[in-house]
DNA sequence: GTAGGGTTAG
């Protein structure tokens, strides 16, 4: 990729609502250091009303430039010059600290303020709350508020927006009936902290109550606390009240609809939520910056591509697409509708692109498998010091995985405990599964465990990476104590589960679980989990059972049913019902390279010549075509890959005469099965030769030559580990004493002392 | 007052 799209020119804006506008106050960045105390400078010494007026000044600078240290020097200069601070500079002082979230700095000026000023103005007393409320400490703003003579309504504002934000919504409400008992009368913004501090269903009935108080204040006919209402409602899980709230409004505006579609949507009524919209839309409602994308996640999650492309071109008349908050969600469509292209176009126009787009475009790539741009963007991102978080590192650790980068991922992996960015549960998960994937259980295991409280994905991650290594006794231990943890488990882990046991020819506890699933954990069973069951019965060699369930099961066979039907047939040669396992598996999926291949070895397998080649001819006419094998090692962070016949590495000589030693292990049985990675149209004699040279032997024999004599091998494959290969390991463990691991496309294989950890079956 | 990005699978 050579660089990304330049942003376009700025379009026109949308709506000013959100623009801060820059404020006109001075620039005290820039008054210089002669405004000091040096008593050398007569002649501000002489004049002193003067003279006070610039130490305040300075002062109020250090403020504004948050540089409080500096201000605490100088304060004490000013003490020393018996200069008094102005009422503005401990504003200004208070302001920095409660910014700055310093309650010690904050405290430390509070003190100077009690020693020096007697009886503080009610706007300074004001300032200090607000300092308190932003440093977090409610002990303070309390203890402030209690000793206050002259309460006023702003500091009633801020006391009870204070709890109610902290979460402490009973003594907000307690603060709320004293205010009032005081005979001030609430405003609009004491009923909008409360409102917006009712966070979830168990706070419906006080919303209610607030609602109440609300239509009494008669402050009903407000267009923003009606919304607030609106948004409490819909918050709080109740709809319903929150339509008719709505519809009661005199007018609404564009926060006030998106508010609604937001509810709508997480009630899971996309529908209703597009129809909104379109009404919105009709009545002629302004439209704002934010009202784009909960549509767009309307049009993802209903999968109605074409409407979320009206709305990108409605967009584009608006002239919003380089509008950052309107162009992630441009973006993040894309990705979802599968359209990359779109995706990473939308995200060019896009003029400041923020974290949250970057993230949206990062997952993009690693969801579409271009796993290279994924890694890329983010080694750039990481160069440029530009704002991570923790949505990209997880992304991040996904396309490790995919790409078995384990250097980049555990690069990725230190690199995010720094910064603090694995998320809890998200970014974990995909860690374990990063580091099972790249062939280190070990450290998956160790992330796993570190997990605080991991939920049923974690857990999921977990028994998938030891099923996915042929170690079905610690993926079932596992299931075991994630129950004793009390965690249900999911669809997906069930999944899982009966991997494991099919990997392990556990056929009885296959049944088991699957008979179990909806009876003990009321987790209904899909086809996915009856193809596990198929596949579980087909390595075993009960075909007949496969057969019988695919015809009895509650579903109707899919592509994947026959396949393992299929494959079933080939490992245990059986012709007659390989032939009708292929024939369903074609009709479904007339495009499934190794189905092919699977029905051509059976027929080779039985010397029916003929037909296997009938089978190559379809695949020619289907124009089907096998992907270019390769098989790579990664040595001393470098990454060395090899294709069939492979002569272009540098080693090339001492890796094949390393082959040569081992070259009675090719099987020579008097039927050459044929391979996926062998080319389909090459004569016997040929694929013989080729069994040699097969891409997973030269990794193999390269990092025989490499490494430390007791070293592990690592390698991958793009495709399935073939027979020759996998007895090629087994052997070569055998010999050498060495272990090696080889992850094909499906799964990991462990050889250790001649033998597999898949126990020959895969 | 409002939203936008991600976790487990054969």
């Amino acid at each position: 990729m050579a660089g990304l799209p330049l942003p376009p020119p700025n379009p026109p804006p949308l709506s000013t609502r959100n623009q801060t506008s820059t404020s006109s106050s001075a620039n005290f960045a820039q008054i210089p250091s002669w405004v000091s105390l040096k008593r050398s400078s007569s002649t501000i010494k002489t004049e002193k009303i003067q003279q006070g007026k610039l130490e305040n000044l300075h002062l109020v600078s250090l403020s504004k430039q948050g540089k409080l240290k500096e201000a605490h020097d100088f304060l004490k200069e000013m003490d020393d010059a018996d200069v008094s601070v102005t009422p503005h500079s401990y504003q200004c002082l208070f302001e920095a600290c409660g910014k700055l979230r310093s309650l010690a700095d904050g405290r430390l000026i509070h003190d100077r303020l009690r020693r020096t000023v007697k009886n503080p103005s009610g706007s300074i007393e004001n300032c200090l709350l607000r300092m308190y409320c932003d440093c977090g400490s409610c002990i303070d703003v309390q203890k402030v508020f209690d000793e206050m003579l002259m309460k006023n309504l702003v500091s009633w504002v801020i006391v009870i927006s204070a709890y109610a934000k902290n979460g402490e919504l009973e003594k907000a409400i307690r603060l709320f009936s004293d205010m009032q008992a005081s005979g001030i009368r609430p405003n609009s913004a004491v009923y909008m902290s409360l409102l917006q501090s009712c966070l979830g269903p168990s706070f419906l009935e006080l919303g209610k109550q607030i609602h109440s108080h609300v239509i009494r204040a008669q402050l009903n006919a407000n267009i923003t606390v009606e919304t607030a209402i609106c948004n409490m409602y819909v918050r709080c899980g109740w709809l319903e009240g929150a339509k008719l709230v709505f519809d009661g409004m005199d007018a609404q505006n564009a926060v006030t609809w998106t508010g609604l579609m937001v509810g709508y949507t997480q009630a899971k009524k996309l529908e209703v939520a597009l129809e909104l919209f379109a009404r919105m839309a009709m009545e002629g409602v302004e439209l704002d910056e934010f009202v784009f994308s909960i549509v767009l996640k309307v049009c993802c999650g209903l999968e109605d591509w074409d409407m979320g492309r009206q709305i990108h071109s409605h967009i584009v008349k608006l002239g919003a697409e380089s509008e950052v908050s309107v162009g992630t969600p441009l973006v993040d469509f894309y990705v979802k509708c599968g359209d990359i292209e779109s995706a990473y176009r939308s995200f060019g126009r896009i003029s400041e692109p923020n974290d949250v787009s970057w993230s949206a475009l990062i997952s993009g790539f690693s969801q579409s498998g271009r796993l290279e741009d994924c890694i890329k963007i983010f080694t750039s991102l990481r160069s440029e010091g530009v704002v991570l978080n923790s949505f990209i590192y997880t992304s991040v650790f996904q396309a490790c995985a995919a790409q078995a980068n384990l250097n980049m991922g555990s690069q990725a992996h230190g690199d995010a405990i720094k910064r603090g960015l694995v998320s809890y549960l998200y970014g974990e998960s995909a860690m374990v599964t990063m580091y099972s994937k790249c062939g280190r259980l070990d450290y998956a295991r160790r992330a796993f465990e570190s997990i605080d409280e991991p939920d049923a994905v974690a857990w999921t991650a977990i028994i998938s990476g030891y099923a996915y290594h042929g170690n079905a006794a610690e993926a079932l231990g596992f299931f075991r104590r994630m129950q004793s943890y009390g965690v249900r488990p999911n669809a997906v882990t069930f999944i899982a589960v009966l991997t494991a046991c099919s990997h392990s020819g556990l056929v009885a506890e296959a049944k088991q679980y699957l008979g179990s699933m909806s009876r003990d954990y009321g987790v209904k069973p899909t086809i996915d989990h009856y193809d596990c069951m198929i596949d579980t019965y087909s390595r075993a060699g009960l075909l007949q059972e496969a057969l019988e369930l695919i015809n009895r099961m509650p579903f109707e066979p899919d592509a994947m049913s026959w396949k393992s039907l299929l494959g079933g047939c080939w490992a245990h040669c059986d012709l007659k019902l390989g032939k009708i396992a292929a024939e369903n598996l074609f009709r479904l999926d007339p495009g499934d390279t190794a189905g092919y291949i699977l029905l051509f070895n059976l027929y080779s397998a039985f010397g029916k010549w003929e037909e296997a080649g009938h089978v190559r001819k379809l695949m020619a006419e289907r124009e089907l075509k096998k992907e270019v094998s390769c098989s790579w090692i990664s040595v001393k962070g470098q990454v060395h890959r090899f294709v069939v016949g492979d002569r272009h590495h540098p080693q090339t000589e001492a890796i094949y005469s390393k082959l040569e030693e081992f070259k009675c292990s090719v099987i020579d049985s008097p039927v050459r099965l044929l391979n996926e990675e062998d080319d389909v149209s090459c004569s016997l004699s040929a694929r013989k030769e080729q069994l040699l040279d097969h891409s997973e032997k030269l990794a193999i024999a390269f990092g025989l030559i490499s490494t430390e004599d007791n070293a592990p091998i690592l390698v991958f494959k793009n495709l399935r580990a073939c027979r020759d290969c996998h007895e090629f390991g087994k052997q070569v463990s055998m010999v050498t004493g060495r272990q090696i691991v080889v992850r094909d496309s499906t799964r990991f294989h462990h050889f250790k002392s001649g033998k597999c950890s898949c126990n020959d079956y895969w």
